[in-house]
DNA sequence: CCGGGATACTTTGATATCCAAGTAATCTCA
DNA sequence: TGAGATTACTTGGATATCAAAGTATCCCGG
């Protein structure tokens, strides 16, 4: 029986006058611990191989025409750094589930290109996945849909390019 | 005129035939990228010294009825490690914004306590995010409403104690 | 009242992230 | 055509997270 910090926050945020910011503040905060929380549990399924990072450049690779992808292309679709890219592909390297190699006509990229191991570990990771975690979220399909909807105006507004293909 | 990844990959999945999954993977990279953008925002926002993590550890002292909470409790209101409390106070400690003592009927406790400038510096920081994040999301009244249930729900059932007071 | 087990925190080690600086290759244009 | 600007990636440094091991303290049963 115990009370909820989140919506404890919000009750202290009205209660020295910030209305307007009291749902933007509870809505991070969910966001932020749902995130935590979903995170531990898709890390603990693909450890200790993989994490939820390196498993999206997987599955980039793996629906890529050439099954190959330059580091910057790969860092602008998941929106990290180029830095963290170096990192996960180096891990990834190391694993045997992709190669580097220079690009043919621009000799300054450096392409990641998923192996056979690569596709077979994806290919496992996406089936656990699919099973324990994206069919098992407990939220109905109009939820569902209403959330991406409006996560994805979110995502719009904070600039992630790519979500709304006009401006 | 790019296309959204998150949209490719959800019709890839689709192309495949994973469809109970299509939706539930969308949902959750799409939380995990608004996660990341809004996390990039407000870091540069409190930058250089705090953080989100750190803020949430200020503003839980700053209502807590003496100002000082054990480290323990802080961990499972932000539903974070032990170790990454301890991480967290030496930062704040360092900057003068809490103090550390232990406790005293149980001296294995070691309870954090906010200063003046602590207070002072969760202030200005409230304001700051609440001007330009947590009141400016873009996101309708009805929207916020709705995405604060539904994440709560996920939250609720991805185990994230004091969501549902029963049980 | 004391010894084993639990609890609270810190430490250490492995990753992951970001930023800034460094290196190498390519492009631009005077 | 060649020097400066730009682009692509890597490296190094700071911070944050988690897991597991270590230390100190407390509690409980006999």
């Amino acid at each position: 029986m115990t009370v909820d910090p989140i919506a404890l926050a919000e009750s202290h945020w009205r209660q020295r006058g910030w209305h307007e910011a009291a749902s933007g503040m509870r809505m991070v905060t969910t966001l932020t611990r749902v995130q935590q929380l979903l995170h531990q549990r898709i890390d603990a399924l693909l450890h200790p191989d993989l994490t939820f990072a390196r498993y999206e450049i997987l599955m980039l690779l793996d629906f890529s025409r050439r099954g190959a992808l330059p580091m910057s292309v790969i860092g602008s679709r998941l929106q990290v750094h180029a830095a963290s890219v170096t990192s996960a592909v180096d891990r990834l390297e190391r694993d045997g589930f992709v190669t580097r190699s220079r690009g043919e006509e621009d000799r300054r990229r450096v392409l990641a290109a998923i192996t056979t191991a690569g596709r077979r570990r994806a290919r496992a990771a996406t089936r656990i996945l699919n099973e324990q975690v994206f069919a098992e979220t407990g939220v109905s399909r109009r939820d569902l849909e209403a959330a991406i909807g409006i996560l994805d105006g979110l995502r719009a507004r904070l600039g992630d390019e790519g979500v709304s293909a006009d401006r």
